[in-house]
DNA sequence: TTGTAAGCGTTATCAA
DNA sequence: TTGATAACGCTTACAA
């Protein structure tokens, strides 16, 4: 258990002032004659120093810091998320601290908190929903925020990075209509999510295309937790007229749905046309392979990063950005023409 | 951009010293009177103090804070261990800073030295196998390293949590031995992995009981990265005499694997049986069901979870720990008997 | 039981 | 271009 070298203890081996080699630490800050930054760097060397991130945290104010909050890290998509986000900050020289919240609006305050004791630079996240005096608080206290994936209405001035909910829900829904279906089940999460409102939005749009009424009965917004997805392919399917397409719209839910079908027996896509959103690594695997809307995690990740290192240098204009990126469509064989559906 | 209260803050508004704050703070560090004490939890309250975690860190050169050193995080099984120590670590006050190190020796090296920086309490790790002498320094600096799915031989003084490999491969191929077949490919990690090693071990050792011979060309040691798992299966489909039983007992490669035995067209079970290693959300989804080697990720977090801490608050004796739990065989549909296998 | 004051290892300010 | 030295906010002897 030895006790690691301290800027002090490379200061007098160098022969110089522990400013000296703090400026050679952090070259911005100041010159520094080339012979004696040569001295430094070849005992901070010789000496395996490292600078101690509290140290330079208490001083600065700041860490170097990000917090990533998201629901559920057992989620495939946030755990993609989670991977490209770590992998890119930590070429930035930023640390990742995780937390998740299971959707618990307490949880999730409890995480803020938490961040903001350990003075992150930013934060990174899919919020519940609730806590909107705690972002706000958040924010007041110079963290920046940046929601990926969904947002809150009620916060403005909050950087937002996440898909063109609308439009995707608009293609699925398109896709079907243009086979022919007329009854398409709707799964997506609760109308008070960004994204529940926006996934209904593009699904009537498409319906209004389409000049196609929407039943209300075929919505379903439920729970990201839970096993509502399940249920509600059950009562879908259980309809007197029941639906000869299902968009499942709901990223959480998906699995959940789709275990369902397969319980069910239901053939896709010969009794029901089927859609998900996102391309969790196992939809191209059952049989037959799910066409999916495939959120560019990628491009999520990379962006949300992007901003909050941009706020954190304060190279970006104060006003807040929001980021659409393009979700695609990736047909497979879970959808066919309703005229070769089974007729009943 | 508000700056927050401190310490002081509070002692000033509680009209008492700031050690007193400090010990109602850490109430083990020294006794406080109760009228004192309620006055400081009130000022508390009503400024909304929260200690700054840095200066703390600093302070006792130590931080409330473990290392998860993951290869990666999009891998379901790695994801789902993040999210149960997250969690766990949580209602322990303790934060979680999450590395990924893609089985890069280099990005692991890199990891260590990061964490170090921070003063982590401890590090919970899948090691790469590489950087032996890095894992030793880290210790030696007095953090706290537990090991969980693999471990590194040449290194002692480690504990680990891990399940157990020899047995489970063993289970697998006996199952198969027992259907009757007698010609099981089994792709497996590197030899140089602990895991590798063992469940080719627990192969050996079913067949051994069966008193049947074992095939060097049916033992495919494929690396995590890449696709292994599915050139590996290719390969020994094209085997003159191929197998008609296949085990995956690489958790990375298990997608890869099963991706292409679906693009080329294998019949499960009725052309190949197959068992995969853990048990990842999808293998029930896929047609026919797999049987697979189930993990308890929960134990293991909580184990390596409890370790760590158990360490950090000295509470352990110190001679390194090993835990091995048990996983479960979890038949499903994916085996059949040899006589009912195509028989060519 | 309480208060004073000395660290902890950086960065930042300001003279020199 | 350099070097003292004062923060940063907390813990912890040590005194009282």
């Amino acid at each position: 258990m030895k006790k690691a070298p301290t800027i002090r203890d490379v200061a007098a081996a160098a022969g110089v002032s522990v400013s000296v080699v703090s400026r050679v630490l952090n070259p911005e800050s100041g010159p520094v004659a080339p012979a004696k930054r040569e001295a430094v760097l070849g005992v901070i060397n010789e000496l395996g120093y490292r600078p101690r991130a509290a140290a330079r945290e208490l001083s600065v104010g700041q860490a170097l810091t990000v917090g990533l909050v998201v629901a559920d890290l057992a989620n495939p998509f946030f755990a993609q998320l989670a991977d490209r986000i770590v992998w890119e900050a930590r070429s930035h020289g930023v640390q990742v601290v995780v937390m998740t919240t299971q959707e618990d609006p307490h949880l999730e305050a409890d995480s803020l908190d938490t961040l903001l004791d350990r003075s992150v630079a930013g934060v990174i996240a899919t919020p519940t929903g609730a806590n909107v005096e705690k972002w706000e608080r958040l924010q007041s206290m110079g963290v920046n925020v940046v929601f990926v994936d969904r947002t809150i209405a009620e916060l403005e001035d909050v950087d937002v990075v996440s898909i063109e909910n609308v439009d995707s829900a608009r293609r699925a829904t398109e896709h079907m209509l243009s086979l022919g279906h007329r009854r398409i089940g709707l799964i997506t999460g609760p109308v008070s999510t960004s994204t529940g409102q926006a996934r209904i939005h593009g699904y009537r749009a498409a319906h209004e295309a389409f000049s196609v009424s929407t039943d209300p009965q075929l919505i379903r917004d439920v729970p990201f937790r839970g096993d509502g997805g399940g249920d509600a392919v059950g009562s879908l399917l259980a309809l007197p007229d029941r639906p000869t397409g299902l968009i499942v719209a709901n990223t959480a839910q998906v699995q959940s749905s789709v275990r369902r079908l397969v319980q069910i027996g239901v053939q896709i896509p010969e009794d029901l046309s089927v859609i998900v959103f996102d391309d969790n690594p196992w939809t191209e695997l059952t049989s037959p392979p799910l066409s999916v809307i495939r959120q560019p995690i990628g491009m999520l990740a990379v962006h949300s990063l992007e901003l909050v290192l941009g706020r954190m240098h304060g190279k970006l204009p104060p006003a807040p950005r929001t980021i659409e990126v393009k979700a695609d469509f990736v047909p497979r064989s879970s959808c066919s023409p309703l005229l070769l559906t089974t007729t009943r």
